[in-house]
RNA sequence: CGGGCUGUGGUAUAACGGUAUUACGCAUGGCUGGGGGUCAUGUAACCCGGGUUCAACUCCCGGCAGCCCGACCA
């Protein structure tokens, strides 16, 4: 992409009304317009970076057996006062709205009734079991705060898989798979390092659930972590009993600050009983399905990537998040070869972000290029040769010449 | 939802009960041309409503909005 085909801006400025580094970051580079609070538009390069991340994470969904489709945003209250869901006194952050003919609506928070109530249609037989549905899509919360940016959101982008299966061993086989490809997830969006495993308190239909807290002190949660293992407890569930039985000393632990990136739990029948979600096994009795449920917040996750991994200039991304690979920066007199080498590097597939700008200083464009944070910045100004052109990773200090042909 | 702080050009800010400051941006032109360069000219603002006052961006009340702390986070 060119730049000057690039509308949005860089802004040198803090924005007033962001505390959080990661907002602040994501808006001064052009990736996110904050509509209000909690609320953010995805620009050009978020988007970019969003459609990465559901595409790894799409990949990992489906490599354990996921198979996509998409809810509706709108929500009937039928559905859920099936589980008693629907007042604002159980659930007090719901967005609901009116229809013309008089009738109510919500806006989806969570997904559980949504796949509850449909799969009842097509649920029958042991025969059907199990399935992995799972989608991306805006959830709408009404937080009494929203808060740090991009970690808290009223409207965010998620993904939600859930599991129907018949048996706990079953479902139990899954859950298991479903960890190893979370872990996989946060991995591959950079930030494996900094996220652990974390048990948290279960509900009615299982101990524990599960929580990926990646450690940032931007994070709203406490864990304490075994860093020997790379376990940890949520604050909540931090109590002598559980440390013993997940067998974890109390004095190996270390307290930090988290934002959960990612969450898994089993629902039991929580939500199977309500809707008559029930299948006919061999024998031909009437069996409840088996539920779990399997979150990830992208636009958090996002967020929390740039806590992260930037530094004082600007966001780090890593390449496989990245809205670029590539960020070429031309100067003056060499724009004929810039112009080349874009057309070159896109034509054998490369992503690019040419900053083509004929009127921007060499000192402002490396600034942007740092601040915009793609992993490799080439260069093309007067110092660069012939044939050449400078090679800089986004992590280090120093550039070096590389001869053209050698970027394919 | 409780508490605190804050609302001034596109962005970031200053002052003042009486003509609204500066920087960035943007526009035009010049000089520049490898880490947000420089000169000139121009452009653009007091959140909304009410009150006090000769006069309110400024003080008071209410609303709305933003940030922070706490509560909450299915």
């Amino acid at each position: 992409m060119r730049f000057t085909h690039l509308f949005t801006k860089t802004r040198k400025e803090v924005p007033a009304d962001e505390a959080a580094r990661n907002a602040e970051l994501l808006i001064r580079a052009g990736f996110v317009f904050k509509e209000m609070a909690g609320v953010y538009t995805f620009l050009p390069l978020g988007l970019r970076v969003l459609n990465k991340v559901e595409a790894i994470i799409r990949d990992e969904m489906n490599k354990a057996g996921g198979i996509e489709m998409r809810t509706s945003v709108l929500q009937s209250k039928d559905v859920w006062e099936r589980t008693d869901r629907w007042s604002d006194d159980v659930v007090d952050n719901w967005f609901k709205t009116k229809l013309k003919t008089g009738g109510e609506v919500g806006l989806s928070f969570t997904n559980e009734e949504a796949y509850s109530n449909i799969l009842t249609q097509y649920v029958s037989s042991y025969k059907d079991l199990p399935i992995y549905p799972y989608d991306f899509k805006s959830i709408f919360r009404n937080e009494a705060r929203s808060k740090s940016g991009m970690l808290r959101g009223r409207e965010f982008y998620w993904k939600a898989l859930y599991s129907f299966s018949k048996t706990d061993a079953e479902h139990t086989e899954f859950y298991e798979k479903m960890k190893a490809a979370y872990r996989s997830v946060f991995d591959r969006v950079g930030i494996g390092h900094r996220t652990y495993l974390t048990f948290a308190s279960g509900g009615s239909f299982s101990k524990f659930s599960h929580e990926f807290q990646a450690v940032t002190p931007a994070g709203e949660d406490t864990i304490y972590l075994d860093e020997q293992s790379g376990i940890a407890v949520n604050k909540e569930v931090h109590a002598d009993e559980v440390l013993a039985e997940l067998g974890l000393q109390r004095d190996a632990l270390v307290e930090r600050t988290a934002i959960e990136v990612g969450n898994i739990f089993s629902l039991g029948t929580r939500f199977s009983v309500p809707f008559g979600l029930e299948y006919q096994d061999e024998h031909g009795s009437a069996q409840p399905v088996i539920m779990g449920s399997y979150g990830i917040g992208l636009s958090r996750l996002i967020g929390a990537v740039v806590e992260i991994l930037s530094d004082e200039k600007g966001i780090v991304w890593p390449q496989a998040i990245a809205p670029f690979t590539y960020h070429l920066v031309v100067l003056g007199e060499k724009r004929e070869e810039g112009d080349k080498l874009y057309t070159d590097l896109v034509a054998a597939g490369a992503e690019v972000l040419y900053d083509d700008r004929p009127d921007k200083s060499a000192g402002e464009k490396f600034a942007d290029a740092d601040l915009i944070g793609c992993p490799v910045r080439l260069t093309l100004g007067g110092k660069t040769e012939a044939g050449k052109v400078e090679y800089k990773l986004r992590t280090e200090r120093e550039s070096r010449l590389i001869a053209v042909s050698e970027l394919r």
